[in-house]
RNA sequence: GCGGGUGUGGCGGAAUUGGCAGACGCACUAGACUUAGGAUCUAGCGCCCUACGGCAUGGGGGUUCAAAUCCCUUCACCCGCACCA
C-alpha cells in the first residue's frame, strides 16, 4: 500500500537537512524547554521504554514548536559507569571505544524513530570537554567546603578485594562472585549534601512535580523534628547526647543505647569493665553489612556497658547503658534514650535483657507490647495529666531550653555524599595530595584532569582505584610548592555527570564557562523534565543539589532547575514481566521499526496504556495501531477537491481534546480521539481537503512521517512541522442536539434526542411523554425531578 | 512496620471530576469478498433471561434523586523506604 520504510527515512532526511528542530538561543518566539533523562548507552541497544518516554516528550515538542515556540529539546549521553567499564575488561578494549561504539548504535537507533531531538547540542558525559566542567564544580563545591575527605564504611568483597555500590553488593553478596560483603572503612570525597536538607525540601514548594515524586523526595529527605537531651555519665564531665523525637517519655526511660562505633565507648574504655567483649561486639557488627544489619536480623543483639551509667536529667535516675547495632551511628547522634513501654524496638530489646519497664503514658498494657498511642501521662513528673503528646512534648522542650539539659533539634535521614568511586572509568577527582601542603585542588588552566590512554582498567588486588597502578598519572607535582605530590586516583560516581547536564544543552560548545550567563537567562529552567520512577530520588535530588548550590554561589539564575517533572511507567514484556534476556521477552525497537514503520511504534507506545502507569507489550495491539495508520492512508480515496469541515463540531471537539490530552500526558485518549476521528470520516461518503488536513496536522506530532507524505502527495499545504497547530472554538463544538437520559427513580428509562437549547421545563415535558417513562409513572406520586442541563432528566415518584 | 499506588468485560484500558459504566483498541463469533492478506468490509460481543427486565466497577456498609467516582470498613496485589529513635 505504501513503503513506510522509504517515506521514515525521507521525511528524516528532510528535518536533518532543514534543521528543522534545531533550537536557536535567540529568538523571538517564547522559549519551552523540554528534557528526557539521557540514556545510559549500554551495549544491548535502544530499549521499547525508552521509546515511550521520548515519543512522548516529542509529541509535546512537536506540538509546542507548531504553536509557536522556540523549542530545545536535546539529547546526549551518560556514558561513565561501570557497565562500560565491565564491558571493555571483558573485551579487552578500551571503555572510550566501547561508549563510542554504543553510542552509535543508539543514536541510529533513536533517529529511526523520528524523535525531533536537537542534534546540534548533542554530547556524552565522558568527552573532556564535558567533564573538564564537571570537575571544575566539583572544584567549586571543595573551595566553599561542601567536599571534604572522611574515613567511611564501603561495601567491600574480599574475595575480589574491591568496592561494591549498594546495587552491586544488594542482598548483602558481591554481585560478581556471591562472597558476603563486608564494610570496611575507607577514606572517600563527600558532598555535604546534608547541609541542604532543608534547602531541597522546601524548594519543592517552588515545583511543579508530580505529587508522587514530591512524596518519594520527602521521604527520601526524612525531616524529622524531636529534640536533643544531654545526659550526664556518673562520675565525670561527660555527657551523652540523644535524639528523640518523643521528649515527653523521658521519665519511662530505664535504659541507653549507643551504636557500636559510638566513641562513648573508646572514651571510657578504661572504666568499661567487660570492653574486651564490647569491642568484640562492635567487631562483630562491622562484619555484618548493611543488608544484613537491617534487615535480615530481627533479633535483638546487644552487651551491657558494665561499670558507667548515665543520669536521667529530669529525676536523675541512673540508668544503665547498652550497646546495639539497632542504633545506627549516622543517624541523630548514634545513641538514643530507650523508652521500651512506649517503643516497639525498645520493648523487644528490655524483654530480651530483662530491663525494667516503666508506663508513662496510659493506655496499652505494656506487660503484652509497647503502647504508642496518645494517653495521660503518669509516672512523669511535670507532665502527670496531660492527655496527649503535643501538649506534653511542648512542655518538655520548653523545661529543657529553661534548665540547659537539651535542645529542639530537627535531623534528616538524607545524608552525605560519598563521591568517590575506586574505578577507573569516571571523572578523575581533580586533587593532588602534597606531603607539605596537604590536599591542593588542581588549577582551573590544567583542567581537565585526563583519563589516562592505557589498557590497565582492572580494579587492583588492594581496592584502590586501577588509577592507582598507573605512575604517569598518579606522580605530579604540587601545583602549590613545586614538590613531587600524588594525584587522587579516585573517580566520581556515575551520577556525577548527570547532576548538571541539562545546563550544558543551553551551550554545549562553549569553551570557556561550562555555561554563558547569556544562555542561562535566556533558557532559564527546564519547563517539563521526564524520566524514570527510579531517579525520582536519587538522581533529581542531586541535580537539585548541585543546581541550588550552583544558585547560591552566583552561577546560575534559578535555584529549582526544574519546573514539572514527570515519570513514565515501564513497558513490560508480553508476560506482564519486566523484560530480561533471561526470560527471553524483550521487545527489539529496531525489529518494529523496520517491520511496520516508526509511525506504527510510535503511536502503539501511546495509545498502549496510562502514561504514568506500566503496561504490558502487546504485539496484537501493535498491530492494531499499523491498522489504524493504514486507514488513515486509505482516508486519502475519499478525499474529494473541496475546502471546508464536513462536521465542525467533531473538529473542533477533537482538536480540543488531542490538545489538552497532549499537555496533560493523556497519550492514550488523545490517540483515541484521533480514532474516532478517522472512524467518523470512514463513515462519511467523501471528506474535504481541510477535513483531512487537520487529522494530518493533529495526528503529526504522534505520526510525524506518514502525515508529512500524505500532506505533501495531497499538496493540502506546507509541511505539517512548518504549520500551525490549529485551535478551537468552543462554541463550535456544541451539536444542535444531544441525547437526553430519563432517568425513574435513578434507573435509566428512555433515551431522546432533543435539541440543545431546550429548557429545563421543556426537557420535563419531553421526558414525562416517552411511553416507557409512563409506564414506570403510573400509579405513583411524583416526588421531585431533578434536570440537569444538556444532560438528564431523573424523576423521583414514590 | 511506615509511605505511595492499583483493583472496571476474555485482554489493554475509557468515563468531561457525582449524571447513560465499558469510549478507543485487541481478542473472539457469524457473514460477505477475494488475484488468500500481518488483508478488507458488514454485524455481534459484560453477566443472567426467549423476552419484559434484572444484576454488574475486589468484598461489605453508608451519604445522595443519582456513586467506578465521596465517607467508613475489609480483602488482594504492586512499588518505594526500612531497627531513622
Amino acid at each position: 500500500m505504501y513503503n513506510f520504510s522509504k517515506i521514515d527515512k525521507k521525511w528524516q532526511k528532510y528535518w536533518n537537512e532543514n534543521k528543522t528542530f534545531e533550537a536557536k538561543n535567540n529568538s523571538d518566539k517564547p522559549k519551552y524547554y523540554i528534557l528526557v533523562e539521557f540514556p545510559y548507552p549500554s551495549g544491548s541497544g535502544l530499549h521499547v521504554g525508552h521509546v515511550r518516554s521520548y515519543t512522548a516528550l516529542d509529541t509535546l515538542a512537536r506540538k509546542k514548536r507548531m504553536e509557536g515556540y522556540n523549542v530545545l529539546f536535546p539529547m546526549g549521553w551518560d556514558a561513565f559507569g561501570q557497565p562500560a567499564e565491565q564491558y571493555a575488561i571483558k573485551n579487552k578494549i578500551h571503555p572510550k571505544k566501547a561508549v563510542e561504539e554504543n553510542i552509535k548504535t543508539f543514536k541510529s537507533q533513536i533517529k529511526s524513530l523520528g524523535i525531533s531531538f536537537d542534534w546540534s547540542r548533542e554530547f556524552s558525559t565522558t568527552d573532556p570537554e564535558y567533564y573538564k566542567w564537571t570537575q571544575w564544580q566539583f572544584l567549586k563545591f571543595y573551595e566553599h567546603g561542601l567536599a571534604y575527605k572522611a574515613k567511611k564504611p564501603i561495601n567491600w568483597c574480599p574475595e575480589c578485594k574491591v568496592g561494591l555500590s549498594n546495587e552491586d553488593a544488594a542482598g548483602g553478596v558481591c554481585e560478581r562472585c556471591g562472597t558476603k560483603v563486608v564494610q570496611k572503612e575507607k577514606e572517600q570525597w563527600m558532598l555535604r549534601m546534608s547541609d541542604y536538607a532543608e534547602q531541597l525540601l522546601d524548594g519543592l514548594k517552588d515545583t511543579e512535580f508530580q505529587e508522587r515524586i514530591k512524596i518519594a523526595q520527602i521521604n527520601w529527605i526524612g525531616k524529622s523534628e524531636g529534640s536533643e537531651v544531654n545526659f550526664k555519665i556518673k562520675d565525670s564531665n561527660e555527657y551523652l547526647k540523644v535524639f528523640t523525637t518523643r521528649p515527653d517519655t523521658l521519665y519511662g526511660v530505664t535504659f541507653m543505647v549507643v551504636a557500636p562505633e559510638h566513641p562513648l565507648i573508646d572514651k571510657f574504655k578504661d572504666k568499661i569493665k567487660n570492653i574486651d567483649e564490647v569491642l568484640k561486639y562492635r567487631e562483630k557488627a562491622k562484619e555484618k553489612s548493611e543488608f544484613e544489619r537491617s534487615e535480615l536480623i530481627k533479633e535483638k543483639t546487644g552487651v551491657k556497658l558494665e561499670g558507667i551509667l548515665a543520669i536521667n536529667p529530669v529525676n536523675n535516675e541512673e540508668i544503665q547503658i547498652w550497646t546495639s547495632d539497632y542504633v545506627l551511628m549516622n543517624y541523630g547522634t548514634g545513641a538514643i534514650m530507650a523508652v521500651p513501654a512506649h517503643d516497639d524496638r525498645d520493648y523487644e530489646f528490655a524483654k530480651k535483657f530483662n530491663i525494667p519497664i516503666i508506663e508513662v503514658i496510659k493506655g496499652g498494657d505494656i506487660s503484652k507490647e509497647a503502647y504508642i498511642g496518645d494517653g495521660i501521662m503518669v509516672n512523669s513528673g511535670i507532665l502527670n495529666g496531660i492527655d496527649n503528646k503535643e501538649e506534653a512534648i511542648k512542655k518538655m522542650n520548653d523545661y529543657f531550653e529553661e534548665k540547659g539539659i537539651g535542645t529542639r533539634e530537627v535531623n534528616y535521614r538524607l545524608q552525605d555524599w560519598v563521591f568517590s568511586r575506586q574505578r577507573f572509568w569516571g571523572e578523575p577527582i581533580p586533587m593532588i595530595y602534597c606531603e607539605y601542603c596537604g590536599w591542593v585542588p588542581v588549577p582551573e588552566k590544567d583542567l581537565p584532569v585526563e583519563l589516562p590512554d592505557v589498557v590497565q582498567y582492572e580494579p587492583t588486588a588492594t581496592g584502590e582505584s586501577p588509577l592507582a597502578l598507573i605512575e604517569e598519572f598518579v606522580n605530579t607535582t604540587c601545583p602549590k610548592c613545586g614538590k613531587p605530590a600524588k594525584r587522587e586516583t579516585d573517580t566520581m560516581p556515575n551520577w556525577a555527570g548527570s547532576s548538571w547536564y541539562w545546563l550544558r544543552y543551553m551551550d554545549p560548545k562553549n569553551d570557556k564557562e561550562f555555561v554563558s550567563w547569556d544562555a542561562l537567562k535566556y533558557w532559564g529552567q527546564v519547563d517539563w523534565y521526564n524520566g524514570g520512577m527510579e531517579h525520582a530520588t536519587r538522581h533529581l535530588l542531586y541535580g537539585r543539589f548541585w543546581n541550588q548550590f550552583f544558585y547560591n554561589i552566583g552561577l546560575v539564575p534559578n535555584k529549582e532547575p526544574f519546573k514539572i517533572r514527570t515519570a513514565h511507567g515501564m513497558i513490560l514484556g508480553e508476560d506482564g514481566e519486566k523484560m530480561s534476556k533471561s526470560k527471553g521477552n524483550i521487545v527489539n525497537p529496531n525489529e518494529i521499526v523496520e517491520d511496520m514503520g516508526a509511525d506504527a511504534l510510535r503511536v502503539y507506545e501511546m495509545f498502549i496504556g496510562d502514561y504514568e502507569k506500566d503496561a504490558a507489550w502487546s504485539i496484537n495491539g501493535l498491530k492494531g495501531c499499523k491498522k489504524f495508520l493504514d486507514r488513515v492512508w486509505r482516508l486519502q480515496e475519499k478525499m474529494i477537491d473541496k475546502e471546508g469541515y464536513s462536521n465542525e463540531a467533531l473538529v473542533h471537539k477533537t482538536i480540543k481534546k488531542v490538545t489538552f490530552d497532549i499537555e496533560n500526558m493523556k497519550y492514550n485518549t488523545a490517540v483515541s480521539a484521533l480514532m474516532i476521528m478517522t472512524n467518523e470520516y470512514d463513515e462519511m461518503d467523501s471528506i474535504t481537503k481541510d477535513d483531512m488536513r487537520i487529522l494530518l496536522l493533529l495526528l503529526n506530532p504522534f505520526a510525524p512521517h506518514i502525515t508529512e507524505e500524505i500532506n505533501e502527495i495531497n499538496k493540502l499545504g506546507k509541511p505539517l512541522c512548518e504549520s500551525a497547530w490549529p485551535t478551537f472554538d468552543e462554541s463550535r463544538i456544541v451539536e444542535e442536539n444531544f441525547e437526553m437520559v430519563v432517568q425513574v427513580n435513578g434507573k435509566v428509562r428512555g433515551k431522546i434526542a432533543v435539541a440543545t437549547t431546550t429548557s429545563e421545563e421543556e426537557m420535563q415535558k419531553l421526558a414525562m411523554e416517552i411511553d416507557n417513562v409512563k409506564k414506570y409513572l403510573e400509579g405513583k406520586e411524583i416526588v421531585k425531578v431533578i434536570t440537569i442541563p444538556k444532560k438528564l432528566v431523573n424523576i423521583v415518584v414514590k
